[in-house]
DNA sequence: TTGTACGCGTTATCAA
DNA sequence: TTGATAACGCGTACAA
């Protein structure tokens, strides 16, 4: 609440000699140092960050646009990079483009030009051609998280190889009939990230020679409600033919396949498997065996390499790669894939399924949760009344 | 980019005329109004934030302070805030306290003094005496959203109601054996919302006749993975005296009791009724019977009323009441109690079974979805190979 | 209707 | 090591 002029008078010494104390600058006696800050510290003087950044240019401040923030990716990177910039002192303008609505404009040509911020952490968007030249007319250090954005830096895991990953942990199961359950770009704006994850699906399914259609995908729009009745549809019908491993681009939609499973009375993997891409909050619980990344540290570490833009003043370099870490979490949703007497197969050239199946589980990355010896998946049938 | 001195040359006025056309000040002929919107618009030109929250000591930014941001209820109050904010032309500073650490000190005695915001919202917070003091010392106008605060206006359901009315659920389907899965302050702060809502719970066992004492309290903690693991202890025991109805704080609490009860091979809603409170985003694929609130909604609300405030230059009125609605929504997870021939009771007095089984199951409220023919629920035998 | 000039609270430059 | 003082970019009485 007291303004500089008042703890100086108080310190009996002049503004500037207060700020040089309070920024920790040299040229100022240990004494009068100490005194200073005794003193600010006892007023409860807080330099005003409208003055302060008036003076200086910096806000100390960086912005984070996000599309909703209750997801929970979004809230998890949130966190990040809130963590990392509260640690240096930092304080975090958060723009939500709260699904569709009309504030996208507002946000874009509005907000974010105001001077608050001294750059801006993009989380994992698709953005029209208009927005995209909205963030580079900020003229500030721009990094995004999540997807690619054209003439930004981003971080990432490897979408591509996450999908590969986790469908060949059920081709190594011996699973045959294995279906992408995929989810898309919101707002009807195109956007990669959903295409690399169905091309790492692809990639996977030809090199084991197993085929993929139009019927092998599935679309869940990355939410559980979409992705349960989708599932529900696919397992319905002939067993020997419905699919017996489902991999889901996103742990949300990967609950809505367990509970469609549980619901057509399947069991979960002894009928049917399914693997997920997150680690979300709940797939330990759900014993969801998943492609595990950490959007935590994918925003504290954004953050940081921002930060460090900023305090050289420069962009965000765009050149080096920086991608993030994924991992196998193998629970209890994936097994060995039934073996069904007679089974007619699809389209499938080559490979026999016998050797995939001799070759049984195969943790790759090796399960960083030990396997619990917890009975019954989702939808074992009771053992007692 | 450009500064206003730019425009009002390019405009061919003084800098003052461009202020005034800008924000819509009356004393400029409509002319030069449009001539002046017309090239500021065409430079892109947006008025520093610092100049001028220095010059008219409002900011247009209101701050947001949450404990954690990944959570379902935090997330989506602070969607809410951010959508009524966002359409009124302010800007959300997000305070995240994130998880225990350090941060707090920081954020109250530092982050919340620069002066960037003109109000505040408080999530739902356990607070220690010193935070609610520099609470108070920002002398801005503050609102809570959740949870009582000392010396603040809140806008939150009514919480003991909330659970009373959850419990009398169960209570009018012919449960008995109701446990009550409760939440916990945080931070070992003290904190009311956990205690009001075990005090609903009482209040309608009691009202019933029915015996509570602390084999009816399971605390998980507000987390799915804690719950789940109580809930499967509670569940494990003598058929004839373990509980027949759950009644969970919070919905991610309901979820850990519903794959509790899947894993140990029972039947929801047959052998075991599980409610929750909030209808979480996964409420409804779960089936999950609940008590809705909507932490959108009170977000909205509560930014409004500080906006509100802020526009006469005042506190917000702590006098009136601010509750918002809560209401039961029927799903599959909940159904009569089974019938259990000699099953004996705890310490139950009163009223006899017959009389409230037999009035069946009383959706009060009405469900807001109705129940669907869905046939299985989580734990369903399967009926297929 | 429009322009001039001062003040908002800090930081930074330049002398002392 | 310190202290005046000029920016920083804008809003607004006041004067024209």
């Amino acid at each position: 609440m007291p303004s500089i002029d008042e703890v100086a008078a108080r310190a009996g010494v002049s503004t500037a000699t207060v700020s040089r104390a309070l920024r920790g600058r040299s040229g100022v006696s240990p004494e009068t140092r100490d005194r200073v800050l005794a003193i600010a510290d006892d007023m409860g003087y807080v330099a005003s960050s409208s003055a302060a950044g008036l003076a200086t240019g910096r806000n100390m401040a960086i912005g984070v646009l996000v599309p909703v923030v209750h997801r929970w990716f979004f809230a998890s990177a949130i966190e990040g990079v809130d963590r990392q910039l509260r640690a240096r002192g930092y304080d975090l303008d958060l723009y939500s483009l709260g699904g569709h609505g009309t504030n996208r404009e507002r946000v874009f040509h509005r907000s974010m030009l105001r001077k608050r911020i001294d750059g801006l952490v993009v989380l994992c968007m698709a953005l029209t051609d208009d927005e995209l030249a909205a963030l580079h007319a900020l003229e500030q250090p721009v990094i995004v998280v999540g997807g690619p954005v054209e003439g930004c830096r981003h971080i990432s895991i490897d979408d591509r190889a996450a999908l590969r990953d986790a469908t060949e942990h059920l081709i190594g199961l011996g699973h045959e009939r294995i279906v992408h359950l995929a989810g898309g770009g919101s707002f009807g704006i195109d956007f990669s990230v959903p295409r690399l994850r169905a091309a790492g699906f692809e990639d996977a399914m030809t090199a084991a020679g197993l085929p993929v259609g139009p019927a092998s995908t599935l679309f869940g729009d990355y939410e559980a409600r979409t992705s349960k009745d989708v599932v529900a549809r696919a397992l319905a019908g002939d067993p020997a033919q419905r699919p017996t491993g489902v991999v889901a681009s996103s742990d949300e939609m990967a609950f809505g396949a367990l509970l469609a499973a549980a619901e057509a009375g399947l069991r979960v993997p002894e009928d049917v498997s399914v693997i997920g891409v997150d680690d979300h909050d709940f797939s330990e619980v759900f014993g969801l065996t998943t492609i595990r990344q950490d959007p935590i540290a994918a925003g504290e570490r954004a953050a940081g390499l921002l930060l460090a833009a900023l305090e050289k003043d420069a962009a965000v370099p765009i050149d080096q790669p920086a991608t993030e870490p994924h991992e196998l979490v193998v629970r209890r949703s994936t097994g060995r894939a039934p073996v069904l007497a007679g089974a007619a197969q699809g389209a499938g050239s080559g490979s026999g399924s016998g050797e995939r199946a001799a070759r049984g589980p195969i943790d790759r990355t090796g399960s960083r949760i030990p396997s619990r010896p917890v009975g019954a998946g989702l939808s074992r049938t009771r053992s007692r009344a």
